[in-house]
RNA sequence: GUCCGGUUCGUCUAGGGGUCUAGGACACCGCCCUUUCACGGCGGCAACACGGGUUCAAAUCCCGUACCGGAUACCA
């Protein structure tokens, strides 16, 4: 039989990384078998699914580069056959009418305020003592037909216990008495969680459940549906958490934009250096290998390889340095310098030309000096960002003067104020202009004031680029061209500034 | 509260009875290279939660404790 796994996000906000790395596991799962990897939208909850949300979380899996197969199948137009199942399951006796009305929920601390109500009930609580559970037929069905709303909550047995063997978590057992006879149709008749994925899942005969390990007690609500309903449950894994650095879950509403997948595709991430991150975080080919392509992650993705300890995604809010987990930047500085060129040249032109920078001449005449120039800046690069930021000076003269290399390179030596000026008027007497003749005239130039080579390169560095710090001066010289190193050398642009 | 799960350097992790004076990566620090910063090279700092067992031998197996997390809804 072939493997089928779905990613199922309900659409109440952007694809959040947790998601994100679910969608992975599965992916990589499916292709690594030869299964399907199918979508599937859980958008059940009205009042907070948003079309919007849809699309974000569409766009953000094709960022990330996970294609689904066959058609993504929106829970929504589901209901019909959910509510059937749940009637099925009265009909047989297997679920039962509750006509307790339904308690308002303030949902502003909904958890704390069940955590509390569970704590408060504790030990007097019977899942059981439901007055309707065991209403006679005729009764229950007179109450119905007289126009009482009622909620439809599974007969869940009195005495035995659910178990699956987990592919990462190993044997689960979870007691009866554990499990309360969960509502399957809300008295409005809107179908439930759980009953809405079991059913979804029997429908698109979904092999392998893989899913976050906050879903572990569905599980076993899910197993008894399942047996309800008279089908086999398919085999689970679940993933360990993903949380933030105080400990708790990572969630969009505390941590805000920094779980959102579009934050990275923004700040200049490459897809295929997030996606190698993120594989990483709960995952281990138990290897020493860290840079994966998506084709070595299939071929080595086993479920065997996936933690049951929850890891922490580092982060530091108040440091820009750290805005994001130290090994993600890293990873995506990693492939930024060492990625094929012409791959990535793609990335710098679709990054350039949102900053204005792009000139059609890169396209033709100028092709090559392109590749050349990016070849030569991305060494110190850590996001796409920083084509059009730090390396603007190279496709534009509209560019800042940082502010601490002025300070450190070109004020505390005044001479050069008067030295640049003079370097470039050498400048012009050179014919070939390449890495050597320019390095003759510089050194020829060091001895003849007396001074060292840095000093003088540090100096133009910040008047040629603005930055502090970029690839070795000559070679940026040579690549700036012989006009825009002696115009800007003669600028007093940085000292003014 | 109850149920479930987890605990190896700051973070991601390797390891699954002897090969562990615990390996790798990020971060940090130092040195080298060098025209600066980086890159690169070399090196350093830094961890088996605790207590009992089992065993000739335990990071690895068992029990307990502590701590952390998740779940507990007519949300998904």
């Amino acid at each position: 039989m072939t493997i089928r796994v779905r990613f199922a996000p309900s659409p109440t906000g952007y694809l959040h990384i947790g998601s994100a790395r679910t969608a992975l596991f599965n992916y990589l799962y499916a292709r690594s078998v030869g299964g399907k990897f199918l979508l599937r939208i859980e958008d059940t909850d009205i009042a907070r699914s948003t079309e919007e949300s849809t699309r974000s979380i569409l766009e953000g899996l094709e960022w990330l580069g996970f294609s689904h197969d066959e058609e993504i199948i929106f829970q929504s137009n589901n209901a019909d056959k959910h509510r059937a199942a749940a009637l099925k399951l009265l009909e047989e006796g297997k679920a039962y009418r509750d006509f307790t009305p339904k308690a308002q929920p303030n949902d502003k601390n909904i958890k704390a305020a069940i955590a509390q109500k569970a704590r408060a009930n504790q030990g007097e609580k019977n899942m059981r003592d439901n007055e309707f559970r065991d209403l006679s037929k005729e009764e229950s069905e007179k109450r119905a037909s007289e126009g009482e709303p009622f909620a439809i909550r599974l007969k869940v047995g009195d005495s035995g216990k659910t178990s699956f063997e987990d592919a990462v978590y190993g044997l689960q057992e979870r007691d009866y008495e554990e499990i309360e006879d969960l509502v399957l149709l809300r008295s409005d008749g809107h179908p439930l969680y759980n009953l809405a994925v079991v059913c979804d899942d029997i429908e698109m005969e979904i092999t392998d459940v893989i899913r976050g390990q906050d879903h572990l007690t569905n599980t076993h609500k899910q197993i008894l549906i399942y047996e309800a309903l008279g089908k086999q449950p398919p085999r689970f894994a679940h993933l360990p958490l993903i949380l933030a650095p105080g400990g708790k879950k990572l969630s969009k509403r505390i941590h805000g934009e920094i779980v959102s997948m579009t934050t990275y595709r923004d700040a200049g991430f490459l897809a295929a250096a997030f996606r190698n991150f993120l594989a990483l975080l709960g995952w281990s080919a138990g290897e020493e290998q860290e840079i994966y392509s998506l084709e070595e992650l299939t071929e080595k993705f086993s479920l065997s390889g996936i933690h049951r300890s929850n890891a922490t995604f580092n982060f530091d809010a108040n440091n820009p340095k750290r805005w994001t987990d130290d090994k993600a930047i890293w990873m995506n500085a990693e492939y930024i310098r060492t990625l094929p060129l012409e791959e990535l040249l793609p990335f710098v032109a679709k990054e350039l030309k949102a900053a204005k920078l792009w000139r059609e001449e890169y396209e033709e005449e100028d092709a090559q000096w392109f590749a050349k120039t990016v070849d030569l800046i991305r060494e110190r690069f850590y996001t796409l960002k920083d084509f059009s930021g730090q390396g603007r000076a190279f496709f534009s003269e509209d560019f800042d003067f940082d502010e601490k290399a002025i300070e450190k390179n070109l004020k505390k030596f005044p001479d050069l104020k008067v030295w640049l000026p003079e370097l470039a008027e050498k400048f012009e007497t050179v014919e070939d202009w390449s890495h050597d003749p320019i390095h003759e005239v510089v050194s020829g130039f060091c001895e003849e004031k007396d001074t060292k080579f840095g000093v003088v390169l540090n100096g133009a560095r910040v008047v040629l680029t603005g930055q502090a710090v970029g690839p070795s001066m000559l070679a940026a010289m040579e690549q700036l061209g012989k006009d825009k190193t002696i115009m800007r050398l003669k600028s007093r642009i940085a000292w003014n500034s």
